[in-house]
DNA sequence: CGGTCTCTTGACGGAGTTCAAAGCTAGTGG
DNA sequence: CCACTAGCTTTGAACTCCGTCAAGAGACCG
């Protein structure tokens, strides 16, 4: 509750009345280490904010590959974006690799916080704005910058990084064989 | 003003008077062919929607070349985001590859008709919500799929594409070198 | 008709993949 | 608390995709 509260006075100010109505659609949830937030195939009915823990969104190509699209850590809102906006299944999968806590909240509750609190929609049009500019940072980024780059800035820009999750799936993130990165990383 | 009330419909019903409203900030402006619409180191100041036409958005990068990181056609919105919220220099250029007609809004105002006009919040919310499932799609097909495919894609998804844009701009966008660009093209 | 812009062709090189095998490490049960 | 196993990481050789450089062939415009 605290770790929203000073997340969200990051964007909007809100009335702590309408801090509570928003909190009070949201459900605090604890997943294991492992265990899958959002399963493939299914519809992403949620929207999660992560009190703590890290969890990999992913999804299995064409040859059984894992591929992974995105990390999220403590403060971030994971979600498959796509099928929680029109309520499809999902080709992306969601799992933890720690234990996760979440607050979570269902798409039509959160349509409804957009209806009846005015802040609400601004703050996710805030924070869709600057997902979207980190999302074309990250475009851009990967065009212009060698693998060798792209870890090295990946590993620095999350304390522990390395600690917390394998090299394979490091690997997957920045779209090069675990092999090839252990060879990279020979080279320091 | 018709495209625009157009497409707005297809997001939010707004009151004629709210369209009006909101239509007093927008200015119409043409550029000529390959005339800039935004200037690298400069700030982007507007926000633009394209009414007919066609822009690019690239960047010089490090060894002198252009690197394209979007086209803009009829009825999308072009701006560098990132420059235009924070009001910083911008990195990316914007210049037009045909005679181009734009509508476009400054950031003060469109702050300014965020809070006079819930709904244009809505609209902007629900415009970033799209714009950013369809660039988290494109980073995704870009990691699955090979370079020959995603020049069937892309010239398949917009009519004409070919005949309007040069190869080597294409193959910019497709981050591949024109050579082998043609060498694509060749096998089909 | 001459020049600039665009597209193609070919030789070579480097970044990154694939496959197979061996070496490590950490969790599990006995 | 040790031993075993399964999962993770490293190594090396052969191969593929794609970039670089250099040169030539069209095509459009004044």
């Amino acid at each position: 509750m605290d770790a929203l509260r000073k997340y969200i006075d990051r964007y909007v100010a809100l009335e702590d009345a309408e801090f509570d109505f928003f909190y009070s659609f949201l459900e605090e949830k604890t997943f294991q280490k492992h265990e899958y937030i959002q399963q493939s195939g299914s519809i992403c009915t949620h929207h999660h904010f992560i009190i703590e823990g890290l969890v990999k969104s992913f999804y299995i190509d064409d040859s059984g590959t894992e591929r992974i699209v995105q990390f999220g850590i403590e403060n971030w809102w994971v979600t498959n974006l796509e099928s929680f906006k029109k309520q499809e299944p999902s080709l992306i999968q969601i799992q933890t690799l720690e234990k996760t806590t979440v607050l979570r909240i269902k798409k039509q509750d959160l349509d409804l916080a957009f209806n009846k609190i005015p802040k609400i929609e601004r703050l996710f049009r805030l924070i869709y704005e600057n997902w979207l500019i980190a999302e074309q940072r990250k475009g851009f980024f990967y065009m212009k910058t060698s693998s060798k780059d792209r870890y090295l800035a990946l590993v620095e820009s999350i304390p522990n990084f390395v600690q917390r999750v394998p090299q394979y799936m490091i690997a997957s993130y920045l779209d090069i064989t675990p092999e090839y990165l252990s060879e990279l990383r020979k080279s320091l």
